[in-house]
DNA sequence: AGCATATAATTCGCATCTCGAACAAATTCC
DNA sequence: GGAATTTGTTCGAGATGCGAATTATATGCT
């Protein structure tokens, strides 16, 4: 049960019953489309009659249409209704150092376009291109109407003031993107932390997390970050920074990490982490570097190192292996710590999945003490642009999410 | 913004309005009594018919009492209006391996009676005593209406079958004790982690955490525990074993933990660390241990270093600093990972809370680089009986908490 | 073809709730 | 004693869900 906030709190008028069931038979239309009145009744447990009042409602609003007559052993065709989901796009956005997407998607985070273009290491150089290549976006799709514009950060947010407070890998400090890309676009933006965004993005688009209130987002990349669902919403904590896990220490005598403490989970089992030890593995083996250089710089990309693993590549498959236990490491102190639901996996890492994941199952089993283990860790697929879709699920938050209450 | 739960949700009915409004409207006479309507109907927003009508029913349920009239430079003086303090009693248990106390207190958790028993080892045994004299407590106090019963355990409780997974100290495995007590007393019985019915004390009856919804309770005892507030709202994470973080691994050479593991944050900063870590600096420090047994047993207490240190005991003094230290190191991973607005450390070693406050905070801001911290770190005091009040919370949720809503 | 049965969807009167204006009550100041 | 002010109540309007009755539509048996 949950505390009423008496800071901050929401009363009950009389139409809070009806924002209440609307957003119930919004979200069970998107989820179950296509579904009848009927079914809806049945599985929400409103009155055939309030479900027809409500659909009215939707239907008069576009959110939703009417579809195909449905077959039924005997009786009256139910009609079927599913999401308009040309009602609205939703423009996504994802900024990473290599390189910054654009996508529109509609209602069902199903993409329509997309573009890249290269980040730019400036903050304002980079503001003023984003702002001008939406501006751009959005005339191109201009018969669409768009509900807003999600961007995924690889750093910290305020969740506030919605400002970044710290972005390392962009190098970027206290910089304040919405302002002026609500100024560019005249939408609706909303910032968000990467593995924040991957959060949210597996419990507003993945089957695998129904029903799942409590899960926890690892991001594998330059660094490791993680995004918390705790009741079934973003655990923020105060000032929104809340999720650095990648840099708690957990070898208090490891090497120096560029938080400035020792041994952070983070220098072991990220994607920098793997190349620096591939390099000195390669150095210590006595292997001049000079000979030993097939990679295009002086040193491999994560890339690189995967390939070469599976290739069989003996150096490379030790590094993996090692990656993997120590993501092993940091999983167990956040199974023993929060013991959530599911953990999600994402980044290039996944691609040997079936390399890793026994290393990782063994470490858990060892630390958890197997039977305790309730925590599902699964890979989320690259593919499906988890960070996209993430900053997308910050926009249809406000329509289909539970409504403020008390 | 929270995921609707489509697994398991609410839809509102037209008495959900009520019902919300309601419960701001006692939670908000709870924390501001006394009050008048008209008060009410300027902090909520509700207009002053809506108060009168939900006051009204307040009153018919004896939630709540008429008390004297206020004072105003003008106009009509306004009637205060305050919480029932006897319409009903709640029982509190806390079960620690040293001892059992049961407790009576009034819906401000404030206490009328208590009694405390030695805990049998054995659950069994245990179990039938505590019912026997759960039993003849509430005849003693027949002529109070009882609410329920919350019991407060040192371990792990199973969320969804409320059965005791594992006691470490207690030496109990898969034990019911709700079934049980539900019989013994015909009351409804809540059965919660030590930890977490702290974190649950710190929300509900603590000014202190007033426009908190985020906060982490620390049990310094014989280990460490970990109660996690997210969003209002207990963590409790799949079956509700959430909150190990005493199980962490801090450093992966450190000294073996009985759980299985090396190094465990509560091996270096639980009492039970210092007594060995004291014990261990008099042997090395060639002090024969029987020359020097100025201890009832062969080991000091904690109680014991705690004296000591205060009486400028050097051994004692360096014993409770590597504590703290340690104490430090953890809670730094409870920020990095989730930033929750606010630390509470309960435990015997809040009694030195002056000496080891700096040291907790030298840690904090060397491995948080300062600017990050906004997290605060306050002792509880131990004399309030968290346990016993957080237990006596789980019950009051169920009336002043938000309603279970989409 | 006609009727019974079954299912879907709508209609309508009723109860509950909050709102907001009007009103009654109580108190101070001039 | 009257104006001003604040508290608290009353009452009609509007929104909402409920549930029974009704209408719409389909299948299958005779």
């Amino acid at each position: 049960m949950r505390k009423i906030d008496l800071t901050s709190f929401n009363i009950a008028t009389s139409d809070t019953v009806r924002n209440i069931n609307r957003r119930i038979i919004l979200d069970l239309i998107r989820t179950r489309q296509p579904v009848s009145r009927a079914d809806l009744a049945r599985i929400s447990g409103l009155q055939r009659s309030t479900i027809s009042l409500i659909t009215e409602q939707l239907l008069t609003e576009q959110w939703i249409m009417q579809g195909a007559l449905g077959h039924l052993p005997r009786g009256r065709k139910p009609r079927f209704l599913h999401l308009n989901v040309e009602r609205a796009g939703i423009i996504g956005v994802n900024v990473r150092p290599s390189g910054t997407t654009i996508a529109l998607a509609n209602l069902n985070a199903q993409f329509l376009a997309h573009e890249s273009f290269p980040t730019d290491a400036n903050a304002d150089v980079f503001i003023r291109d984003l702002s001008e290549r939406l501006r751009a976006f959005i005339k191109l799709h201009r018969q669409i109407y768009i509900e807003g514009v999600g961007v995924s950060i690889p750093g910290r947010v305020d969740s506030i003031s919605k400002r970044i407070v710290f972005a390392p890998n962009l190098g970027w400090r206290d910089v304040d993107l919405q302002t002026p890309l609500e100024r560019a676009t005249n939408l609706l933006v909303e910032i968000e932390n990467a593995a924040n965004a991957c959060a949210l993005a597996e419990i507003w688009f993945d089957k695998r997390s129904d029903g799942i209130q409590d899960l926890i987002a690892v991001t594998v990349s330059e660094g490791i970050g993680t995004g918390i669902i705790a009741n079934g919403q973003l655990l923020r904590g105060a000032n929104g920074i809340a999720g650095e896990f990648g840099h708690v220490s957990i070898d208090e005598s490891g090497p120096l990490c560029n938080c400035g403490n020792r041994g952070c989970w983070e220098v072991f089992a990220s994607n920098t982490a793997a190349i620096n030890e591939y390099v000195n593995a390669a150095a210590s083996n006595g292997n001049s570097r000079r000979q030993n250089n097939q990679f295009e710089s002086d040193k491999p990309s994560f890339d690189d190192i995967l390939h070469l693993s599976e290739q069989g590549d003996a150096r490379a498959i030790a590094t993996i292996e090692r990656m993997a236990n120590y993501l092993g490491i940091g999983l167990s102190m956040l199974i023993s710590g929060m013991s959530p639901s599911m953990i999600v996996v994402i980044g290039e890492v996944t691609r040997v999945w079936k390399r890793i994941e026994p290393i990782i199952k063994k470490v858990l089993n060892a630390r958890l003490q197997g039977s305790l283990m309730v925590t599902r860790i699964i890979p989320a697929e690259d593919s499906l642009q988890p960070r996209l879709r993430g900053s997308m699920a910050l926009i249809l938050q406000n329509h289909f999410g539970a409504p403020l209450i008390a």
